[in-house]
Order: C-alpha cells, then structure tokens, then sequence
DNA sequence: GTTGAAAGATGAGCTTT
DNA sequence: AAAGCTCATCTTTCAAC
C-alpha cells in the first residue's frame, strides 16, 4: 500500500460539503454532487476508510456554554529535545482546557489554544497546571477578544 | 425572552458527546445518556435551535488532502481602528487559506491560521492576498512542524 | 443505477413526577 | 406543567441485484 489516494473532482466536492455540513443526509450530498445515492455512499466510506476524513464533531458556542476567555498560549522549554517534548505533550494531553497544542518554528517552541470560564479560571489552569509542567520555561498568552473567521472548510490545493 | 438557558447535566453529556462525536445516530446517544430516543431527539433540537450547538463539520486529514503547510501568522495593522479593521476583516474573509482570524491582545494585534499546499504556495497566498491588504503593517509567521493535540471537545466550565 | 429490507428518526398521545 | 415513555409512521441507509 502506498501514500498516493485518487481523488477526482467529485470526492471534492463531497469533501467540501461534509467539512461545511457534517450531517447533510446521504439523499442530499448525492443530488449536490450529481450521482445517485448508492455510488455517493459508497464514495464516503471509501474517504471515511482511507482516513481521509478523520471524524465528524459538533462545534458548540462557547459564549453560550460559559467558556467567556480564548487564548492562545506561546510556550517555550528548557531545551528542546525528545526527551523534553515528550514530558511536556504526556501533561499538556492531560489538560482538558488545552484544546490545541502545535508545535512551532519561530521564537515560542509550542502554541497553545486554552480555554476557560473566565479570567480567574484562566490563571487558575495555567499557574496551577500548565506553569506546573516541569520542562516548560516560558509562557506568553495572547488574549483573543473576538474570533472573525473561524471556517471548518479546508480549501483543497490545486 | 433572556439569555439564560437551563443545561442540565444530561444536556452537557450530549453537548459532550456530539462534540467527539457528530454522527452518532439518535438512538445510540439516547442509550449513553440514559434516556429513551424521542427525548433525547427533543433535547439535541433545543440545543441546536438554541444555538448552542452551532453546526456540524466532517474533520479532514490535512496531509491526505495535499495541505502540506500550516502557519500561525500575527499581523499587526497601521493603527487599530473600526475602519481598518473593517478593511482588513473584508479581505481575510475572501481568503480561503485563512481558515481563522482572531483579533488578539499582545505585540500583535489579529492572529490568523492560514494553510497552503507548500511553502511556495504559502509564499504566494502571502504576498498576493494577505501583504496586499493596505492596512497590513507587518506580518510574523510561525510554521507548524506538528500538531500534538487537536480537541475538538470544548470542556465544561462546572 | 435501482430496488427493497432493515435501521433510525420523529411526531402523537399516554404516563409519571 | 414538565419531562419521559411507547408506539406508529416516515425517512434514510445500505446491501443485493
């Protein structure tokens, strides 16, 4: 088996359409792409088989669920090797209100998204767990005051 | 009609369990809350209609689709004002590699994420689309080696 | 691509608290 | 009244042709 998967311009515009709507019926992706039901099905199992589409989640509002503070968190270690990023990746996977953990060129080694109720539980999780991680050096959050664009839909390289 | 919105503890197991997992079917979800399927119907349909849970997105494998860079990019304006801001948000907008801009406190002021096939394509989608935004000041990119951890389950604030 | 059986979704009306 | 249950019907999925 080999890396290379065919993907011709239908499975595309499958692909687009489940990263914009995740729970269109099988009925409705067929009439969209043009092909009858069975074949549309049996192309979705097929991406959902090669792992080309990984997993189907609900986005939630968090204002509206109480998470009122978004950061992102740039993370820097003391020394940047195997044994260091392994220590740090076994905490930070811990770490229910880390959402994203990315590892990075640049200035900072690590980005984090971290989330929180507010400002208090906030400090709370990064003085109490993050600060706590014994590899981690320095922390710099970057407070987001409004998120303008946040597309689930991966624009497909030509 | 106020903004509060009564979740119980049953609600927050099904905000939960959509999050990790958007195609569970009806009935499945009914057995793991503990409640029998036309309720648990019921519930999901308050809480979408609420608005609490937004929408519902396939999630792709980034390396599957041929998207092979993926970037942190902070961009400070030429003064921060409603009007640039304005300016700016139109055009990221229209740019489909910026799949997320958030306006930030710090050094910087908006931190987008932005994906290309390569560094070449990444390059172009820079200088053409996003360096072409007259209100753009400077730009700092941080590339993405890896990704270690991607929830897509936001957690409760209790 | 079409058809049909099995699984799931969903509304109506009933039961419980 | 508010929440859940059961049943009956409709829709969707998905495998056989």
């Amino acid at each position: 088996m080999n890396g290379i998967l065919k993907i011709d311009q239908t499975d595309r515009k499958i692909i687009e359409i489940l990263q914009s709507n995740g729970k269109i019926t099988n009925a409705k992706l067929s009439e969209k792409i043009g092909l009858s039901p069975a074949p549309t099905l049996e192309r979705v199992k097929k991406l959902e088989q090669n792992g080309l589409i990984e997993s189907y989640h609900a986005q939630v509002d968090m204002d509206k669920i109480g998470v009122g503070v978004k950061t992102f968190v740039k993370v820097s270690l003391k020394g940047i090797n195997k044994t260091n990023i392994e220590t740090f990746l076994d905490k930070i996977k811990e770490i229910d209100e880390v959402i994203e953990c990315h590892h990075t060129t640049g200035s900072g080694d690590f980005m984090l998204k971290v989330v929180a109720k507010d400002i208090n539980a906030y400090q709370k999780v990064m003085l109490d767990k993050v600060s706590e991680i014994e590899v981690v050096d320095s922390l710099q959050s970057m407070v987001i005051l409004s998120t303008l664009k946040n597309s689930k839909v991966i624009p497909f390289p030509h």
